[in-house]
RNA sequence: UAAAGCAGCCGGAUAAUCGCGCCUUGAGAGGCAUUGCUUUGAAAGGUGAGGAAAGUCCGUGCAUCCAAGGACAGACCGCCGGAGAAACUCCGGGCAGCGCGAGCUGGCGGAAAGUGGCACAGAAAAUAUACUGCUAACCACCCUUUUAGGGCAGGAGCGAGGGUGCAACGGUGAGGUAAGAGCAUCACCGGCGGUAUCGGAAGGUACCGGCCAGCUAAACCCCGGUCGGAUGCAAGAUUGAAACAGGCGUUUGAGGUGUCCGCCGAUGCCUGAAAAAUCGCUGGAGCUUGAGAGCAAUCUCAAGACAAGAUAGAUGAUUAUCAGGGAAAUAUUCCCGAACAGAACACGGCUUAUGAGCUGCUUUAUUCU
RNA sequence: AGCGGUAUCGUCUAGUGGUUAGGACGGGAGAUUCUCAUUCUCCAAACAGGGGUUCAAUUCCCCUUACCGCCG
């Protein structure tokens, strides 16, 4: 779990980053990516796993959880990004029954681009 | 030994590193201000999902609004007794069905108040005798003949047979008769009613009686009983700056309260929204242990502990060992280390999903003593 | 979290205790035409799953599944 200050917790927030359009794609997970940041505060992160993924929502807090974790260890070792003033990792079916170390990667994909 | 039945238990453990929510203490820093108030908060300690948290199928509490009156409608329940706040709840008993049995299952009032339905087949599907059919004892008729014999189904008698169908107006057997029939005949069985008796009741048992009443109420309905209604914690309360919405006086066309009577509604004057924060929010018809009452559900008493409360929503990630399971195989090795599943106001039930096992009692079969 | 609703041929729908489960569009075959279109004839194709009530269930009742909506 992240610390508050790095989480995205408005609806407006989310609209908005949604509403800006950068999006990558990566095994996966899909990222969309807020306005550019101008002044040095860290970004927020949010995470989205929908009902149509699946039904039980213990297989989607699963899902939901390993992205947390895998952001919050790229955020302890390389410091939190501060490009885009938001970030938003939705993920897709095809996550299903995965473990840490394949999001971990695709994690680190996207990283990348911040 | 094998196969079953019932009741119950468990829902992994330990350690390390890195993290998150909440509570307590609170170093330090800031603001107001003058030794108090307030904001932020390092660090430490404590604590952090379930038996179903699920489905939302019932029932409560709690909250707001409407109404607080009467009648009707409506909804739900339905063998008897008990428990419970209540329940499409639980316990015990009865009856019916299933099983060799231990046991299991049951939405289990009334079809003799009324209405409706019963396709196809069948004579007929509910007022049975319209149809087919049986009968020459009786009346009528005919023939032979002489005190009777024969014919004839017109009258009359009969409800037995009619292959159907889920279901045919009690069943089987005997007696009886012209032919027959529950036929004021008989035996056994089923159903109905009465009496006696056992039981707290549902109901059981015995005897007697007349002689029969199809099925369907998860069709309308009847009987008995229960129920203020609506909305649901996104209920609702408080705080909160500006555009826009709510409260108080006058009148009856449309609208609302399940319907009707009855009651609120439309027009003029005064005060306040959304986002956000705090409360509601977890100490309870609760939990554990022991004693007592009761066949049991459950109740009473005593002691003890209380430790989720989030709000884009914490309870996680990685690793090691062990319990446990599987395979090879014999002093070891390899693999798995689970299944169903995640609190969102709380509680009591029901239903559905679910891995590996364990414990106790009981039944049946086989073998041995 | 809470509260409602729906499910019938490939698609849109009708039916509501006894039906050959009807219709339209679409699909296939044939006829008409020199060929295609139009038109005509014929054919295939469905009651979401499980259990109960009933002689009989798509219909009545219960459970499950899937989908949709309301509420900020």
């Amino acid at each position: 779990m992240l610390p508050k200050e790095l989480r995205l917790k408005k609806r407006s927030a989310f609209t908005a980053t949604y509403k800006t359009g950068t999006s990558f794609h990566q095994d996966g997970i899909t990222m969309f990516c807020g306005r550019i940041n101008k002044e040095p505060f860290p970004t927020k992160a949010g995470f989205v796993v929908s009902k149509k993924i699946h039904k039980r929502a213990v297989k989607r807090n699963r899902i939901k959880r390993l992205m947390r974790e895998s952001y919050r260890l790229l955020v302890k070792s390389s410091g939190s990004p501060l490009k885009y003033m938001s970030v938003i990792f939705v993920a897709s079916a095809k996550l299903l029954n995965k473990d840490f170390k394949y999001i971990n990667s695709a994690m680190t994909k996207l990283a990348g681009k911040l």
